[in-house]
RNA sequence: GCCCAUAUAGCUCAGUCGGUAGAGCACUUCCUUGGUAAGGAAGAGGUCAUCGGUUCGAUUCCGAUUAUGGGCUCCA
């Protein structure tokens, strides 16, 4: 005798056992045509999970996240589905629901074609024109390894012996197709309706590259058509934010074969460079930091010491010079400690934090270049600290907040941590370690950042916390971080005299609040739509004289809004006003400064912002007063 | 590095079932001197990514290379 408890408070007694979508046909008919899953005391279900003890009762829609994660599931199942169909010889593997969709991974060696992506596509509609039935059945672990190999299924029979034992084995089955899933899935292939694949790619078996690849298919599905036009909708809204087409449009940087990995930054967007790095630069300054700039190649020989060379050859640039070998340098701190080393440190003289704007070359593997966000040379908002242990915490915790608000200061919010702790390599004592990981996440948690926990992901010379943000496709970029290092100091030979007159060795901090300035600006970029603030704008205005005559007054105006610190330019080309509009503000300029024979009687400027606001006339003094400190930025408030 | 795709004018793209190419915008010149998102006309501009093969003939078909894009792996 099942009491049924539903969400409303409301309660159905049923005599016997009860299924899920009973409930729902007993609430009415268009619920239980919406049911895709049940919620029974909060464990999601098939529509067809037999209830037979008191139970509360959530029938699942694919309004609910949880039930669009169901018919994203079952989407991928169908994929399958029709795969196996069209391609028998093709063997299934995994199909898991993502982000904003879902892929399923196949074995076949032909690989597929985008023609076969379309005729995979056309399939899945017509299977799910066709309602069949998804019926889930539990079965013995020998006996689901010998119905996988049986069918030819060699990765699917891995999977069950990789299963825990005692964990339950569910198979699926639509029609004649059979997936080995744990659930839950919709009642019956119809339930699929607004489903789209997207791309092709290819995926190691198990994420291992020593692996064979397999053929991945990506594909969404949503609850309504409206909410996938939506999505697609927004998929190109994100690429109109890209910041390579942007970087192309607004004349701010190139790139070309000759120096795959490397970047052309044309005048427009060195400026927006160079804010930057001057806003970093006092920053730094009032933070106690020095700057310093170390050699762009050293000999191969301090890149052995480092212990860089043993484990990065292949990832190092090299050159050689009178039978001399040199390596171009991928980072910067074996150039730190070699400052460091020059004369001798005191504990007085710690910490000592030497900060550098530094050019490094890795050899990335080409297939992971990506516009600005992954390239062969960049340039760091590169510092290491040199400290004894007791300080660790607090310049952890001094680097975040600096960290924290210069990611303010550039708009951004939605900041992403993690914390990487020991991996089995490593060098340092358990102790060292134990006291670093607890420093780093005691400066975490003391501010109250919440932070994923990587356990075996730290460097193998110490831990580290990372700080990443996204692109417009949401796509995650390391930009700072914060790694503690007990190795490099040693085998580079640093050291000071301590407070008891022994010698001792300085732990290094590495850290970076950019990182990689071209992947930050690259974000920046997206964050923006390339509509910068005014202080990191390459032209902050622009003015524009109504006609010909009026281009000696322009002039003064653009000498009087230089004067006053602006990055301004005029427009003197003959052309109609409402062309240079147009044209500036698709160049994103800030303020579009008009003037004509009313303006240059009264002495005025008339002013448009890129949004399109008329600000009306006003004295060019006038609108410096009016943007402020805006115009130079954060960094120059504080002094 | 691996899988798939792509490469035509400065940009965005069309095109040739194999006979050395076209549009819009941009550019140059001329007309227009115009008041807040595209005024008009004319002109110039391409070794169709590179190398090789097939062919009487290749930008087109085939192969390799390079770069780019989307993933995977990696990211000191």
């Amino acid at each position: 005798m099942p009491v049924i408890t539903l969400p409303d408070g409301s309660q159905r007694t049923y005599d016997r056992p009860v299924t899920v979508g009973q409930v729902a046909a007993d609430i009415g008919a268009g619920l239980a045509r919406a049911a895709v899953a049940g919620r029974v005391d909060e464990k999601l279900v098939d529509t067809s999970f037999p209830i037979d003890t008191d139970a509360r009762l959530a029938v699942v829609t694919d309004k609910d996240p949880d039930g669009l994660e169901v018919v994203r599931h079952s989407t991928a199942h169908l994929l399958a589905h029709a795969v196996k169909t069209l391609y028998p010889e093709a063997q299934v593997t995994i199909g898991p629901v993502i982000g904003d969709g879902f892929y399923y991974d196949f074995a076949y060696a032909p690989g597929f074609t985008p023609d076969d992506l379309k005729r995979i596509e056309d399939k899945m509609r017509e299977l799910a024109r066709q309602d069949i039935q998804v019926a889930r059945e539990v079965v013995g672990r020998d006996q689901a390894i010998a119905f996988f190999e049986a069918q030819g299924e060699a990765y699917k029979a891995e999977i069950i012996r990789d299963l825990p034992e005692g964990e339950t084995i569910s198979l699926y089955r639509q029609g004649d197709f059979v997936d080995l899933c744990r659930g839950p899935h919709v009642p019956a292939t119809g339930r699929l309706k607004h489903f789209k694949l997207m791309r092709l790619a290819g995926a190691y078996w198990r994420g291992d590259s020593r692996n064979p690849m397999l053929q991945r298919v990506y594909g969404t599905a949503f609850a309504s058509r409206e909410a996938l036009d939506e999505h697609l909708k927004h998929l190109e809204e994100a690429e109109r934010r890209d910041h390579r087409r942007i970087g192309r449009a607004l004349d701010l940087f190139h790139v070309q074969e000759e120096a795959p990995g490397m970047i052309f930054w044309h005048d427009r967007g060195l400026r927006i460079y160079r804010a930057i790095e001057q806003y970093i630069r006092q920053l730094l300054q009032a933070h106690g930091y020095q700057e310093v700039r170390t050699p762009l190649i050293m000999d191969k020989s301090l890149w052995e010491r480092s212990g860089h060379w043993d484990k990065f050859a292949d990832g190092m640039f090299t050159t050689s010079s009178e039978k001399r070998e040199y390596a171009v340098k991928p980072m910067n701190c074996p150039g730190h400690v070699q400052i460091f080393n020059q004369g001798l440190k005191s504990y007085r003289d710690l910490p000592l934090r030497l900060a550098e704007f530094g050019s490094c070359h890795r050899n990335e593997p080409s297939g992971t270049l990506h516009g600005l966000l992954r390239l062969r040379n960049f340039v760091q908002d590169d510092a290491h600290i040199f400290c004894a242990e007791a300080d660790i915490q607090s310049e952890v915790s001094a680097f975040i907040d600096l960290l924290y608000r210069v990611y303010a200061d550039f708009g951004f919010r939605e900041v992403l941590v993690k914390l990487s702790t020991r991996p089995e390599q490593r060098v340092g004592s358990d102790a060292l370690w134990d006291k670093a990981e607890a420093a780093l996440t005691e400066a975490l948690t003391a501010k109250g950042l919440a932070f994923d926990l990587q356990p075996g992901e730290g460097a193998f010379y110490g831990p580290k916390i990372e700080f990443a943000l996204k692109d417009s496709l949401a796509r995650v970029w390391q930009c700072g971080t914060v790694q503690v290092d007990f190795a490099m100091p040693e085998r580079l030979g640093a050291s000071f005299v301590a407070a008891d007159g022994r010698k001792a060795v300085p732990v290094m901090l590495h850290r970076a609040i950019l990182g990689s300035l071209e992947r930050f600006i690259g974000i920046l970029i997206e964050e923006h739509a390339g509509a910068l603030p005014l202080w990191l704008a390459p032209v902050q205005a622009v003015v524009l004289p109504i006609a010909e005559r009026h281009g000696v007054v322009a002039r003064g105006v653009e000498e009087g809004l230089r004067a006053a610190g602006w990055r301004v330019e005029s427009d003197l080309r003959n052309e109609k006003i409402g062309f240079k509009i147009r044209e500036h503000t698709l160049q994103k300029v800030p303020y579009l400064l008009v003037v004509g024979d009313r303006e240059a009687e009264q002495g005025t400027i008339s002013v448009r912002t890129r949004e399109g606001t008329d600000l009306g006339g006003m004295s060019v003094g006038a609108l410096t007063a009016q943007v402020g400190a805006a115009l130079a930025g954060p960094g120059r408030v504080e002094g």
